[in-house]
DNA sequence: GGCGCTCTCAATCAAATGATTGATTGATGT
DNA sequence: ACATCAATCAATCATTTGATTGAGAGCGCC
């Protein structure tokens, strides 16, 4: 009869409990993948019974769903936390560089998730609307400033944009797969970057 | 063709067994991925019974141990096609990127298979063991190319080798994650990354 | 023929797993 | 006080799935 005594009141209302589901999901997911993510690890997780989670989620795809959309809320907010208007090409960059280190150091699990989804995206049509847009919306933002950049004479003048932004996101990307022993620092990285498109590197990374 | 005809009869000598069974596996993992391959679905793939699977490959880890490790034959012996004895640091890093081409092309399972594996290999240390030594044998041998450009006044002379070697591989390894809307040929992103290390490119990606 | 080895399969097991059922509990409004 | 509804759970179901068993078939060799 000695039950640990339930710290929390009981009953948590709709919205909450699928916010608690999606982020023990993600925890789930960031430590053993998708293909180990199991209901009953995620109901347990969240200390309720894996009926409860069903009557909030109805089924395993809508509850990858969800993560997806979390994770589209989060760094479409951790994106807008900084504003953007009526800075340089250069400066949008470097707040592009901090904004990447900053979820590095803040959410891990976003881009580890992230990359799981993405993985994902390639055969799942209903990830893959979610992820998508997202992906493409980090990529967007990059080839931008690379076009801005070019017009206002800080970059490379024969950079092309959409292969620029590949590059980057592809790069930051693979930072977070350095699971190997080939160590690179994200400051490295960060650094070979700006002397391969910007004409006049700060070169530190201070900035 | 000094071998031996296809044996069509029933029986199949072990190794060539085995080496179904990992084609079968890779290209089931390529189009459901590693969560979606199940042993039911290879022995089908090969047209013999679990049980005969299971006598070829004694279980599951050790079944996407051998696809890791065919992964690494194919590989390596996709570098070794081309001598690279004698060569420029310029022309070597031509070299790698033909290669890709060609992988890109011949290949295209190998890459999807791989970049699943990367991802697996993050918390199977069974697999992390095969793929890491893979994945960095690759960088490595751009790193090698760049510190040798870098060395033959070829290349930007501020290049970190290391660093640009994985801004390299991750640019190719995001090409391929290219589900994407955001549509960028590979020759835009090849053409991009000579402009971003080599001080007088080419610039056409004809060569 | 008989022996031994490799290879194959139908049948089956045990565990895992996504989902459902039917009942109970607490809150809220009237 | 009562009705209603959202939220919860114990128990259970129906499949799926990795793996095993036991009984052979084909083949070479003596």
């Amino acid at each position: 009869m000695t039950f640990e005594a339930p710290p929390i009141s009981k009953r948590e209302s709709g919205e909450d409990r699928r916010l608690a589901i999606a982020r023990a999901a993600r925890a789930i997911i960031a430590e053993k993948g998708l293909e180990g993510l199991r209901t009953r690890d995620i109901a347990a997780h969240v200390g309720i019974n894996v009926a409860t989670l069903h009557y909030h989620v109805p089924s395993k795809e809508a509850l990858i769903a969800l993560v997806a959309e979390t994770l589209r809320d989060d760094f479409k907010a951790q994106s807008a936390r900084h504003p953007r208007t009526g800075k340089s090409a250069l400066q949008c960059l470097y707040l592009e560089f901090d904004d990447f280190r900053e979820t590095v150091e803040d959410m891990p699990d976003l881009i580890i998730v992230l990359t799981e989804m993405v993985e994902r995206a390639r055969r799942d049509p209903a990830i893959a609307e979610i992820i998508t847009p997202l992906y493409d919306f980090w990529r967007l933002q990059f080839a931008e400033i690379f076009r801005r950049g070019v017009e206002e004479g800080s970059f490379r003048n024969d950079i092309d944009p959409a292969a620029a932004a590949l590059i980057t996101t592809g790069a930051l990307a693979d930072y977070w797969r350095q699971w190997t022993s080939f160590r690179v620092s994200l400051d490295q990285v960060l650094g070979e970057l700006e002397r391969a498109f910007i004409i006049n590197p700060v070169s530190s990374q201070g900035r």
